[in-house]
DNA sequence: TCAACGCATAATGTATGCAATCTAATCCAA
DNA sequence: TTGGATTAGATTGCATACATTATGCGTTGA
């Protein structure tokens, strides 16, 4: 196997912070971007070439990586682009089912920030004059994706925990890495998540903890139902 | 500041593990058991004197650790042992609350092993025979520290998810390494605290998931209470 | 007196060479 | 032919030297 990769980003190393940290975010892109494949060994060597630096930078990179689940490392043997089975998709979903619902309670006790709140008053805002459009084209829906994680960014920050705030960070991270299960939602789903929104919001701002958190679980889970309904048509061709 | 720490742990490096990873465990054993001040500079070459090695393999301990959440990292300025305070242990426990009760629901959906019973029965079963002998001794106490690790791990190994267990162990791991709050259990939270495992267990061999779930996040979210109690009486002196 | 600059020191970041370990192919013997 | 040992190549682990960046102190100027 030679010159496999494309070039993964050899741009950012002069971006004034340590080639170190510049490196891991190049390759943690590169691995949720699916340029290598799952169970795939990171040569050390090889992505030093590539990279044109030295060994080091590339060891404390993989080492992060592998700090957040990306990469598994074997002592003696290297690391590896960790594989993540369906299952493990959908166990990811249960555990931000389950801290996003935390972080919606605790928005609600909190209370949100002005700033906070302005950033779901504008999701709210900007997804509903997407979707009124009608049909959705796939541009309209990476917008939306990035509305979505607007919406959602700012319950984690309203949350006001730093851990909470990591392990959502993780917990969503993994989903998109697997590049295979690329969920084609439906127009309906997105609608009806969007309807969510709202409700999550209003119970938040009620300071109805018990409530916001309800409702968040289930909205996440809905996510997962949807990821599960997907495969099972897939598996059973009409 | 001269050599202000005991001696750390000089032993496991010829364990046969590789240097990094012996170091990994003794430097995070050290933290945990509060042999560095909260906020205190983890400077790699006196590490690497102290502990005999080079300061390659403490880069990579500290980079670890630093993923485990337990140091915080300044690019060009170091490592630092993170500070928790109090609302950090609160926060930390609302997360346990939320990942244990998904832990109980999954054991009780999934089914245990007869291993995870096995360890189970004997948790209950040793605990009640502590509790039962009237006040306890601080053995005692440690003793039964123990048998509840028992039973929350092997909910856990039930839960059959290592992103789950990470997350877990994560969660954990942060209260005790914070040597300020040692609670004082009362004996009768103790008693309370394994009658709650009773009837957890009993709602994982019910398959009850929803309810196992609910009695898991309660049991933890009791501790938090009790932290907070006890917390306000410190503040309150009588 | 105080602020700003510059230098000296120390600590982290990076590169590189060597040692230890793993992997796989080859060879020998049963 | 097959099984196991052995050896060569490749890869990771570790140590060390050098480069870069931060930090503190002293000096200088207004």
């Amino acid at each position: 196997m030679t010159s496999q990769h494309p070039q993964i980003a050899a741009g950012p190393l002069t971006e004034g912070i340590t080639r170190s940290v510049s490196i891991t975010d190049s390759l943690r892109c590169a691995i949720l971007a699916g340029e290598f494949q799952p169970g795939e060994r990171m040569l050390e060597v090889s992505l030093s070439e590539r990279l044109h630096v030295s060994r080091t930078p590339i060891r404390e990179a993989l080492k992060a990586l592998a700090g957040e689940g990306l990469l598994d490392h074997i002592p003696n043997r290297g690391y590896y682009v960790r594989e993540y089975s369906v299952d493990d998709i959908v166990q990811a979903y249960e555990i931000r089912a389950a801290l996003e619902g935390l972080a919606a309670r605790r928005a609600a006790q909190l209370g949100m920030s002005t700033e906070d709140r302005a950033v779901i008053e504008a999701a709210l805002r900007d997804g509903e004059a997407i979707l009124n459009k009608g049909e959705l084209s796939p541009h309209d829906r990476m917008l939306y994706g990035e509305i979505n994680s607007a919406f959602h960014g700012a319950i984690h920050s309203a949350g006001q925990s730093r851990m909470l705030r990591d392990m959502l960070r993780q917990s969503q991270q993994i989903a998109p890495s697997s590049h295979r299960n690329v969920i084609a939602f439906e127009q309906l789903d997105v609608r009806r998540r969007h309807d969510d929104h709202f409700r999550i919001y209003e119970a938040i701002l009620c300071r109805d903890g018990a409530r916001a958190e309800l409702l968040m679980r289930d909205h996440v889970e809905s996510v997962k139902i949807s990821l599960l309904r997907s495969i099972s048509r897939e598996l059973l061709p009409d």
